[in-house]
DNA sequence: GCAATGATTTACT
DNA sequence: GTAAATCATTGCC
């Protein structure tokens, strides 16, 4: 069944993004569902600098943070990536969990064609950029709601023992300084669909 | 209006 | 392991 709105509008992000695994993130592109299991996140705040929107800079691009939680976010990185963020707390702040990578579970033959071929099937989905153009999403899921649009989050029951989740050091934002230090990934202990 | 930059991926050494 | 590719968004001129 899909998570309740109240689920993303709590105000502990960092416990959200641990929540969020385990769950399950699918969409609808193109008349197809895939989707798969998540396997690693990260959180993001306006309070720190590692966030688009920190100390409540709202832009055009990252506005939709702004919006109550349970909004999709999608950034375009490095020119060519999309990155997939689930928005979180109330409206106003700005709060958000990067998915970076899942389990592929559902149109998994869908996710191969948009992907191409590989040279290690692992990583069809070990990447915020990759899953991202397996499932289909593009710059129009930008701002869909969660339990009314062509994605969603769907808890399929699958619990993910506290054991096995490891918290390290976000990846890729050094420019962040100190907060650059909080450990907010979250990973599936041995699962080798998290990405590097 | 224009140059700088980045929450990455891919290929190559 | 390292480097190049590549472009929307941003912030300053």
């Amino acid at each position: 069944m899909k998570l309740a709105e109240s689920f993303y509008k709590r105000s502990n992000v960092v416990k959200i993004a641990r929540e969020l695994l385990g769950k399950c993130l699918f969409t609808k592109a193109a008349g197809v569902v895939t989707g798969g299991m998540i396997v690693e996140t990260e959180a993001y705040s306006w309070k720190e600098r590692g966030c688009h929107a920190f100390d409540g800079r709202m832009t055009a691009r990252n506005k939709i943070m702004f919006e109550k939680g349970g909004h999709a976010y999608i950034y375009l990185c490095y020119g060519m990536h999309n990155l997939f963020n689930v928005v979180t707390n109330r409206k106003g702040m700005a709060d958000a969990v990067l998915i970076r990578a899942l389990e592929p579970i559902e149109g998994l033959n869908e996710m191969k064609k948009r992907r191409g071929e590989l040279q290690n099937p692992f990583h069809l989905t070990s990447g915020p950029g990759k899953l991202t153009k397996a499932m289909g999403i593009d710059r129009n899921f930008n701002g869909k709601f969660l339990l009314n649009g062509d994605v969603w989050i769907e808890d399929i029951g699958e619990v993910v023992k506290s054991k096995h989740i490891v918290a390290s050091e976000r990846i890729g934002i050094d420019y962040a300084g100190e907060d650059a230090k909080l450990p907010w990934r979250f990973t599936v202990k041995g699962n080798k669909w998290v990405s590097r």
